[in-house]
DNA sequence: TTGAAAGCGCTAACAT
DNA sequence: ATGTTAGCGCTTTCAA
């Protein structure tokens, strides 16, 4: 493969007969150039295929106009349209994105965070829920701000964007019990994540005593994040007898309902679920998921617009930003007519 | 938001002794160093916090440990799983991955491509099939090898990875046909693109040919990449007196199999269908979707690894890679009892 | 409006 | 085994 030879802004600088500052300043679109030579600058540019090296750049203006996507898995449908909102918004504001798998595990995240911070990003945004100690200390050390987008920390106070998942899992509980269920299930991952145990299982007790149902901690489920793991919980699902469940993941619950309707049970006459993420899981299958609506676009898209803020030092007045949910009634619950 | 000082080599460099070119041999674990100085240069690393900038390294080497993946979209679960296999292999290698959505839009991919080339990436990997002229002019102007992942060009020559799409789609169309179909659909994205033209098209025509079924353009149908383009293109695949089709996409074949369902149509009973990609998709519905099997984390993988090779300029044999497809009979096809 | 010059933090010959 | 010295390609004061 031979190099090609790629111009320099010494090169522009010397056909055009200008110093490196003038090219700079043209580049960069600094007003402080005569119209006239700027023409000539923008011409030599042309005819060399000029094209700036943003290493050299980063390296002398200590701003790399990249950011770090930190996130579970690509795969998984929604982290990824999360991270199409965090692209689509970096984009618009001419951020490039470094993105890195960490299938949730505390190493692999806190070597992501270090990782990005030595390539001297911007900022980075962090998808997924296992902050421990260790990565949360790791972020607290990165130069750069960082904001949570579909993810809470134990203190809840890093800069995240989410949804009231605590409203959202109480309505979700309600409605199943005004469908007549006394054995609604919650199906979540570990405990040991805040979004789990300070949100969603708050949700679902606050929605148990408003019908003065008493907590059953058998009818609560920890899973993977994966539809493998649905088909695996729905068993025990059925032997503590529940008759509903709210599901924290779409792929858990469509496993839930599969292995429900081969095992003879007809959702939702027999067995009614809430899922939690709406993806397009929700509406390929019939019947199709009745889900919590979360804008899940828009949380990336916002979680990036607030680092631009705080990588511009702008204020943010709202650092915990929670966007409105709704409710997308569909084929896995029984819906009165209205 | 206080600027951290960050320690630079100069300072672990003074601070045990030596010179710069002493700290950067053992940061970069060249063996001519003594043992008891490397210890010490490491002491003063971990005390100091010292992280090597990857820009200014950049810089001076001219190598970024950086490539760049172009691609449709995150959230299209087919590349989403070529997209891990490259990260993966990436990480392996100690890549970087810069990620770029273009919604094959020619205009955002030569963008994406330029934007990439001045961030001095080490490579690329590009996925997606509407590579028209400007692209693959700005491809080969680009001073980085690049890798198709799952893709191919009008004349096949860059470097690429993707199974035997005629032989796959030839199959898939037998297949059918030995389940007594005379009139079976090929449902593809636009025909302008070399994947579906030269090798889908042409798989489908001789599996016709090879059952000395007359080819007929109105079982031809060309859709969007999305559930929404399956359910619209369905009543015209209806209407058309098509009883089984073989379909480019999971998320379109859901389309098509949910519209026949809806308008009292059975699978496979009355109409069969055979999809492409295999992706998650493909197993959550019922009956669940028979497919051609594609190694899509491999195909990323492989395409990686490729890419690999390319940047160290060591020589690859096979510069346009089939990787072995298989079958995945499933629900959506009526399958001959062993 | 333009230029000169000093870095940004590191690598990579070349010496020693 | 270790040090010296140029850069890498650009931004950014500070002068003029």
């Amino acid at each position: 493969m031979q190099k090609k030879q790629t111009a320099t802004i010494y090169d522009v600088a010397s056909r055009v007969g200008v110093s490196l500052a003038t090219v700079s300043r043209v580049v960069n679109g600094n007003s402080n150039v005569r119209e006239s030579t700027k023409r000539k600058v923008l011409d030599a540019i042309e005819e060399l295929g000029y094209h700036p090296n943003a290493v050299a750049r980063g390296l002398a203006s200590k701003k790399t106009t990249t950011i770090g996507v930190v996130m579970p898995d690509v795969t998984d449908m929604y982290y990824s349209e999360l991270a199409r909102g965090i692209d689509d918004v970096a984009n618009m504001y001419h951020y490039d994105v470094l993105l890195t798998n960490t299938d949730e595990d505390p190493v692999r995240e806190t070597m992501a965070v270090n990782n990005l911070a030595s390539k001297q990003v911007d900022g980075i945004i962090f998808m997924g829920n296992e902050l421990d100690r260790e990565v949360l200390n790791t972020i607290a050390a990165v130069d750069a701000p960082v904001v949570l987008a579909g993810s809470l920390d134990e203190e809840g106070i890093l800069p995240s964007v989410n949804i009231d998942y605590v409203a959202a899992v109480k309505e979700a509980t309600e409605l199943l019990i005004r469908n007549k269920h006394d054995r609604v299930a919650l199906v979540t991952g570990p405990m040991v994540h805040a979004i789990n145990k300070h949100h969603r299982l708050v949700g679902y007790q606050a929605g148990l005593k408003a019908a003065n149902i008493a907590f059953d901690d058998s009818l609560l489920f920890a899973t993977h994040q994966d539809y493998s793991a649905g088909l695996q919980v729905a068993e025990k699902i059925f032997a503590a007898q529940a008759t509903a469940a709210v599901v924290y993941d779409d792929e858990v619950a469509l496993g839930i309902m599969n292995y429900m309707r081969d095992h003879g049970k007809s959702v939702p006459e027999d067995f009614e679920i809430i899922t939690s993420n709406d993806t397009k899981f929700a509406i390929v299958t019939r019947p199709e998921l009745t889900s919590i609506g979360q804008p899940k676009y828009d949380i990336g898209a916002v979680a990036m617009r607030m680092l631009t803020k705080l990588m511009n030092n702008e204020v943010v007045d709202d650092m915990q930003v929670q966007l409105p949910h709704t409710f997308e009634k569909r084929g896995t619950t029984i819906n009165p007519q209205p």
